[in-house]
DNA sequence: CGGTATCCCTCGGGATACTG
DNA sequence: CAGTATCCCGAGGGATACCG
């Protein structure tokens, strides 16, 4: 669970971006908007995500409070992770942050002519 | 500017979180939303920022069209920061990210140790 | 006043191999 | 099937000093 003293936030919503900063933790809280899903299918939903990267993130997102992991005691084992209610919570969220995320993208029609100027 | 292409978002709501992500830049978008803002002011404002971690974190959103620097050729100089209209939109997206990190806040009674340095 | 220039160090994340 | 265990690297950020 997150530790609000030690991670000293300015504002809140800081609070927010902490939770769901992580390379693959949007999408993961996106597709288990879907409903539950298993490790290895997560796995397969997201192709490019190594299998060390997915568990942290996971285990991020479930000691947040977030998502809910539940393990089946079967042989194979058999872990399914489903959204909790405060993940819920989120998901419309996320949504504005989806929809200013292409206005933002539409604002530079001149997409070619970008620089490539990097944050450093 | 952002680089679309090089970051590969995997998700618009991404975007967002590019844009906002760095020690100070929710604390000064925070700020310029009450007006434009002179450097100097700016680190009184935020003292625990060094002036190096100011001058990049403004940077950043500059150049990611959020806010606007205006010079005036004075001596002593005299440099301005402003939200820009995209930077304006954003706004009521942090105070929802402000309030859903304060009902998260609530959701754990037990780790109730935060200070908040109001901005609103 | 409003910045740059260096140096350094932590930490998120990648690659790869192993396990109950 | 659903994870751990190592090793490694680069970006983000702190401390400090200097500049037009």
């Amino acid at each position: 669970m997150i530790n609000f003293r030690e991670k000293s936030y300015r504002c809140t919503s800081e609070i927010v971006l902490g939770l769901v900063s992580g390379k693959w933790k949007i999408s993961i809280l996106n597709h288990l908007a879907q409903g539950p899903i298993r490790f290895n299918e997560l796995r397969r939903l997201l192709p490019e995500a190594t299998q060390r990267m997915l568990t942290m993130q996971l285990k991020m997102l479930e000691s947040d409070g977030l998502i809910i992991r539940k393990v089946y005691p079967v042989s194979p084992p058999k872990v399914e992770y489903r959204l909790s209610e405060l993940g819920e919570e989120l998901a419309p969220m996320l949504l504005m942050l989806c929809e200013f995320g292409t206005t933002y993208i539409e604002s530079f029609p001149d997409e070619v002519s970008y620089s490539d100027h990097k944050h450093a």
